[in-house]
DNA sequence: TTTT
DNA sequence: TTTT
């Protein structure tokens, strides 16, 4: 049925870019969205919403985009539910990026030479052999914050599987 | 910024219609959206998506939906947070909608001649006189659930007031 | 770029069922899309589009769809251009169909027992083998209008290539 | 029904403001919004979508946009005919826009300071007494081809009047 | 827990 | 807490 999400807004934080088991690479980043209309103090609010990416796709996300980056989103609603540790259900309610468009300019933040290439597109190509290189690049790049190494416990169970796969 | 959804599925319950203080109707309803894709099972999921909408439009999806109905959704997805009686802060993601298509088979489930005149359309009319009316037919036509009733105190505090007014 | 068309209309005829040389289908059909909101007389218009869509789905459309069949599209918006018999540029604008989801209910109209399997969902199969025996069922089944046979010479070129592939 | 368009391109020209005979504010423009993957040649395409505007947001579309800026849409598609100066039925399909997003970093091309506030938004407010100083401010700012003016008499018939307002 |  |  249909389920269609359009989003344009700024990265709160830095995407996190994790493994499944076999490989897989998701990353979760949270879009904040500047409402149009203002509230009744007058003032603009936001709506800070979750999405999540697949793949190679969220390989690019992970290299190309930080903090306050400017985005597209084009996906779907997903819906799903988990045990917290005080043994609540808790549910969830994201964006299943299907692409991201990077919209900052190309010189924006640019250090070095860089390409900023763009559109992470509907390629979910194999991640055969990406994952190791994928993830070099982006702690070597912009990732200093250590405990976002998926593989690092802090004692939270990962919470992704190859079920969560979107095919 | 862009913050759009589009959704049809079909509602799991009967849509909850409520006032706020001043009177401004709104209805809330989930949506059932089957997935297109099946998952390694090999099953076909859903997603529950929580939808609100505000005035006339509430008032006609409390008059013309129902557990079960197709419906289609165009809005915005938006995001607030609550304290909860444990006091942790509980954060949700739903979908404001700005107007809602009625996809049933105009004879679907009629009993009678009443039109099944669709389309709440984009007239956020004025709630002015509609209130009564508006809750009276839908307790009669449908309603039998009492504790539906937004004047029925049943302890949890009525979480909607006029600020929650999209505009 | 992002480029996102979410549609719910009726078909305005049959669609059109083509193959490219090399045996792709192409689907060609026109959505009326009633507009919620009336004009200066009153009346509510609708607009007419034109939609693409191609392999497997195309065949699901020509064999599930007809004139009238209520239908949702999510796709893009595709333009492209072409030189008439008078020498003319020609300017066209229509929706490439990514999917699309069949909102009749099951007992619509159906004279048999045949399923109506619904949603052609993004499984771009590839067509091989395909291309007699979906033309074959669709003729069978519902087509008797002769002249929409894409082979049939009526003077004006098949306007379908290979190169109009989206991938 | 359902009819929801989202874009992001860029303006392939400046738009073209124009006044209907009872003073509505009406602007055109074109969006180049390049596709996400390649042709069969490898080059990757674009689509170019006409986009309409109505009232204050047309005005602030007219001020803030140039050839070359990025925008987002959000509207519906529509279609309409007319006939041309050979007497000819010609079937246009374009995006009427219900708000554009300027996506241009606020220096861009800023040569002074005016302030780039963004977002159109849905606020239709009347056009009364906008008129003349909308029109003014557009050529002043960034007119200067001349035949730009809807009332400069180029032989075409204008072609929009009151009842192409969309309510 | 929030972005410009 | 989920719909056909």
């Amino acid at each position: 049925m249909l389920n269609r999400v359009i989003l344009v807004g700024r990265l709160t934080k830095d995407p996190e870019l994790r493994y499944t088991p076999s490989g897989v690479a998701v990353a979760n980043f949270t879009l904040a969205v500047n409402r149009t209309f203002t509230n009744q103090q007058g003032e603009r609010e936001a709506d800070f919403i979750n999405c999540v990416i697949w793949r190679k796709p969220a390989e690019n996300v992970a290299n190309f985009l930080k903090k306050g980056s400017l985005a597209g989103v084009d996906g779907r609603i997903q819906t799903r539910s988990y045990d917290n540790n005080q043994g609540q259900r808790v549910y969830v309610t994201e964006v299943m990026a299907e692409s991201v468009q990077f919209l900052e300019p190309k010189n924006a933040n640019a250090g070095g030479g860089q390409q900023y290439q763009s559109q992470g597109g509907n390629n979910f190509g194999g991640p055969s052999g990406d994952r190791g290189y994928g993830q070099q690049q982006n702690q070597n790049q912009k990732r200093s914050n250590f405990n976002d190494d998926p593989f690092a416990n802090d004692g939270t169970p990962i919470d992704i599987s190859d079920d969560d796969l979107p095919f």
